[in-house]
DNA sequence: CTGAAAGCGCTTACAG
DNA sequence: CTGAAAGCGCTTACAG
């Protein structure tokens, strides 16, 4: 149905070779036959076939972003510092969303297996090392986002570090009783905040209280909900004596925290984490991830990898870099408008 | 380097046709040799390579949905439903995020030609007619979502109406200074939805005034972004003689012009468009897009016209729904916490 | 139930 | 500069 190779040969009166190395840009074809060539390529339509050229090439220039939820804040900006990393490269990015519902180790399985590109970013996928360790046996090239195995080369932020300095943050300011509203508690970074949470309180000789550390029950997208943080709100300000400063889990359930507080006309110093874009504009505390940079940095790692197979593994451990706006001092706020 | 069909052959001491047949579960094979492949394949981690498959079967099993920003609500909703409607078929979906700043018509076109998928979904691209027709020679099967083109099956949803009916609510509720929040003025969404406002007003026999129509600054995503509703907002609220509502081109542009509000201590009655997850919990009243139904009703006539070709051609246009809530009028407001 | 063979649409040494 | 030919890893009538 569709034009081949063949067609644009037999029209333009040469073999397929030549039509070939004309849309490969081999420099030994002359200047007649490859304007032939070209003028009755573009008359028909014609543009080479990508499986085919995968095929024969035994290379697909292509590079399939591996991620388990795209309506995150998260995804997207990491997935702007990929794309402006692919400019002027002669790779194509294309994204493919594994349904959380399902057996993930089996989607990234069939993803790897099946071939269709040359090198994969893996995205917020945690797998058990012993999974990783099977992975590695395809010697394919991959770089994992926001997740470690020493088995590949990877780009992640600190969680743990970046919750202890939330934590202390606030424990210095002098609270007393710090809440956190965490997510679904198998989901990896809601682990590791709590965590960090945990440690800088025992660090600071403070009792961990677990009756003050909330959830949502919107478990969507492992609760990194605006919803579940104004569920988690509306439960915390239920509590018969109230905490006086919370650390929670994102920044998109800040949100719906704030909302929550908003409605309760109250308000409670609170530091989020991973700024995003609203964050400012909300003047919302918060544990920055370097989201973009870490997109970036990931692609890079790729693509040499890609060009030079072999190369040690390397791991990037980014620290989130806290910034402080409004939204973690009680004072500024109460000369607000109450929000 | 990887395994293929021939290494499985000689292991298994079959054909190569058999241990195809074995992986396309085609019935004709021995029980002992269905098993022994199995087994060897299982071993040696074979899997059948998707661009081989492809161009032997003519067939390559993949929809490519192609979208020009991911980063929003709009897309991840109906991308939940094209998902959704791709449970128990034989289908993969992968994503192509065509960039904004380079010419699109030539990327869309580019990923048309080289057919890695079998279908697409063309999400919130606006191009010429002239471009539409151009594809419709490719004869592929493509449905637009949020757009329109006589050449193609289409899902979209009627903006000009939305804003309309949103105009003539505030009309209907007697407020006399009717604003409108819009985005970049060559994104469609944002002029089908200035056009609906405008003919509302006329409509009514109330007078255009162009000094009522805010935006901000900020471009990034067409302006669909809160900064760009807190911008605008800002500028609104330093017209001499102030608005008494505002109709504003999209949720989450009404949720940073909230915040403006906010900032500034004080209120005028919203109504936001889209409906997105956050709405309900800030009480915006807004014109809801039924996001996952497009999304779901147009991977079905994808899949509908891949399984019987050459069916006429259809479109289903939504009407925006009216979700009333508290942001749309001053009384709630003047009772609350100033929100 | 099974295998030999042709074919899918390209690329790429190789020989000229 | 050009073409014939082999090969990429599969599928699928066809014959048995």
């Amino acid at each position: 149905m569709a034009v081949t190779i063949y067609d644009i040969a037999r029209e333009a009166e040469v073999s397929i070779a030549t039509v070939s190395r004309v849309f490969n840009k081999n420099p030994n074809v002359s200047v007649k036959a490859r304007e032939k060539v070209l003028k009755i390529a573009k008359a028909m339509g014609y543009h080479p076939q990508a499986m085919a050229q995968g095929l024969a090439r035994k290379k697909t220039k292509l590079i399939t972003a591996i991620v388990p939820v795209l309506s995150n804040y998260f995804f997207t900006e990491v997935l702007d510092g990929i794309q402006d990393g692919m400019i002027d490269v002669d790779y194509d990015l294309n994204i493919y969303n594994v349904r959380t519902t399902d057996d993930i180790p089996g989607q990234v399985d069939y993803l790897l297996k099946r071939g269709m590109a040359e090198g994969y970013l893996i995205i917020s996928v945690h797998l058990p090392e012993k999974k990783w360790k099977q992975f590695r046996n395809y010697q394919l090239p991959i770089v994992l986002i926001d997740e470690y195995s020493s088995e590949f080369d990877s780009v992640s932020v600190d969680s743990i570090e970046g919750a202890y300095n939330a934590t202390e943050y606030l424990i210095k300011s002098d609270y007393q009783r710090i809440a956190m509203i965490t997510a679904y508690h198998e989901a990896k970074p809601a682990q590791d905040r709590i965590l960090g949470y945990r440690r800088a309180l025992e660090d600071n000789s403070r009792i961990v209280d677990e009756t003050l550390i909330f959830s949502g029950d919107d478990m969507d997208r492992d609760g990194f909900t605006e919803r579940n943080g104004y569920e988690a709100m509306l439960k915390l300000l239920k509590t018969d004596l109230l905490p006086d400063a919370c650390f929670c889990n994102s920044d998109i359930q800040a949100l719906g925290a704030i909302k929550a507080m908003q409605d309760a006309n109250t308000f409670i110093p609170l530091i989020g984490f991973d700024d995003i874009r609203f964050s400012e504009l909300l003047g919302l505390t918060t544990m920055k991830q370097p989201m973009y940079d870490m997109g970036k940095l990931a692609i890079e790692k790729l693509l040499c990898r890609l060009n030079t197979p072999g190369s040690d593994v390397s791991h990037t451990v980014f620290s989130p870099e806290m910034i402080i706006r409004s939204s973690s001092s009680i004072d500024i706020h109460q000369e607000e408008t109450g929000m």
